[in-house]
DNA sequence: GACCAGATTGTCT
DNA sequence: GACAATCTGGTCA
């Protein structure tokens, strides 16, 4: 397992919501590991995307967005849960891709104690859920991904087995009021972790 | 399985 | 003062 490529980062925001899926959120504190496989993802583009927090220019909540690429960006939403974010493309354009689900894989007992559940699909099966398992806190916002105690990691080129393009679906993305439509989520078909599937979308790739 | 309401607080207008 | 990139538990079919 090795690091991801700092370059990732800066590809189109779409881009870098649809190779995140397959490669792995791993989170340390201390002696505490955790590592999932991201299986979901959603793109908040700069420019025509009334639902990305950046939308309006910088405020001081959304500020690690406008930072370099691969940096985190962890918010709270309706009061009582945090998602992460990694921001895309450049140094004060405002882009970033949500983690929306991942794949439990390392420290899947320690998930199990912070979620309070048992269900390997209930551990990291939301924006929130996986903050929350992997313990990713809020003080870690603006932490850079290739430094801080959050890792996005690749397997090793050789035998590594490649996404295939046709596993992954894309659908609109789930929650949002404003540019419902657009067609910005990434998730791997069949996989049992992702938080809402599309039975459209996922009709449509079946055809291809 | 689908739908709905309630919890709860920082941020922005 | 309204709203929000969510989750959970409850109800109903």
């Amino acid at each position: 397992m090795t690091s991801a490529k700092p370059s990732l980062f800066k590809l189109p925001t779409e881009r870098v919501a649809e190779e995140l899926i397959g490669m792995y959120l791993a989170h340390e504190a201390g002696r505490e590991r955790t590592v999932g496989r991201i299986v979901e993802t959603e793109a908040y583009l700069c420019e025509g995307d009334p639902a990305c927090h950046a939308h309006r220019g910088m405020t001081r909540r959304n500020q690690p967005m406008f930072g370099p690429p691969g940096t985190a960006y962890i918010y709270l939403i309706y009061g009582m849960h945090y998602c992460f974010n990694v921001v895309t493309e450049a140094p004060g354009i405002g882009a970033a891709v949500l983690v929306r689900a991942l794949e439990p894989v390392e420290g899947i007992q320690l998930m199990r104690e912070r979620r309070k559940v048992d269900a390997l699909t209930q551990l990291c099966s939301g924006p929130a859920k996986l903050v929350q398992a992997l313990g990713i806190r809020p003080e870690e916002n603006g932490t850079s991904l290739a430094s801080g105690p959050i890792k996005l990691l690749e397997r090793p080129a050789v035998g590594a087995r490649r996404q295939s393009r046709r596993s992954i679906v894309t659908c609109e993305r789930v929650g949002i009021t404003q540019a419902a439509d657009l067609p910005l989520r990434f998730y791997e078909l069949g996989n049992i972790h992702v938080s809402k599937r599309s039975p459209k979308a996922e009709r449509t790739l079946e055809r291809r």
